[in-house]
DNA sequence: TCTGGGATCGGCT
DNA sequence: GCCGATCCCAGAC
């Protein structure tokens, strides 16, 4: 494992290339003394423009999508329903009216799992309850205690950041469409999901 | 093991 | 008003 953090011209090219290049990397998230780590293990790509699964693809620029249009390596998190949340990393080439993100879709946990147990208010009696911490994005996003209160912040290793990880040979990466966007007309093929083939943790 | 429905917030359609 | 980049539980098999 690496611990050197990715900086931000990791985040400055199309998601569609850095989502699969997020697999492997580890995401941490510091609570005081305490460090929440998972492994990222599913990712999707949401580009700007021309996706209509993307919230800046579909209404463009508004009050909620504006964030999508910021620097690479920002943190956009938004409800998705009532209390839960998703969280994705801010990707583009870096230019005037670029706007894309990479959804984190689920993790492996590393480390802090008594946290994570608290945090999503359950027990783990056996393995399928582990699985269940964090494996769908608004999971993870209880798990490492990850709100809207972070939306529009850079990552930033004093609350939240990335590091290398462990490698992922091609090889290992399995594609798919995006999950639960029947409403995106062409853009619901996409093969824009990726994952780490045979990880239990990911999320189907 | 699988499926359908409820939750009851918040931004836009 | 409408409905979602979701989760969880109850009830059916």
């Amino acid at each position: 494992m690496k611990e050197e953090i990715l900086n931000n011209s990791f985040f400055a090219d199309d998601p569609v290339k850095v989502a699969p290049k997020l697999l492997g990397k580890y995401i941490i998230r510091k609570k005081g003394k305490n460090l929440i780590i998972g492994k990222i293990v599913e990712t999707e790509a949401y580009r700007g423009k021309g996706d209509k699964a993307c919230h800046a693809g579909r209404f463009g620029y508004t009050k909620r999508t504006k964030v999508l249009f910021s620097k690479p390596g920002t943190i956009y998190v938004y409800p998705v329903h009532i209390n839960m949340y998703c969280f994705n990393v801010i990707a583009h080439k870096d230019k005037e009216g670029e706007a894309g993100g990479v959804l984190i879709r689920s993790v492996e946990p590393v480390k802090g799992i008594e946290i994570m147990t608290k945090l999503r208010k359950k027990e783990i009696k056996k393995e399928k309850d582990l699985i269940n911490l964090t494996n769908g994005p608004s999971k993870f996003c209880m798990a490492f205690d990850i709100t809207r209160n972070l939306n529009g912040l850079p990552l930033s290793k004093d609350y939240l950041y990335i590091t290398e990880g462990e490698k992922v040979l091609k090889k290992e990466i399995g594609r798919s469409p995006r999950i639960n966007i029947p409403y995106a007309e062409e853009a619901k093929d996409f093969l824009w999901r990726f994952f780490i083939k045979g990880n239990k943790f990911v999320s189907k």
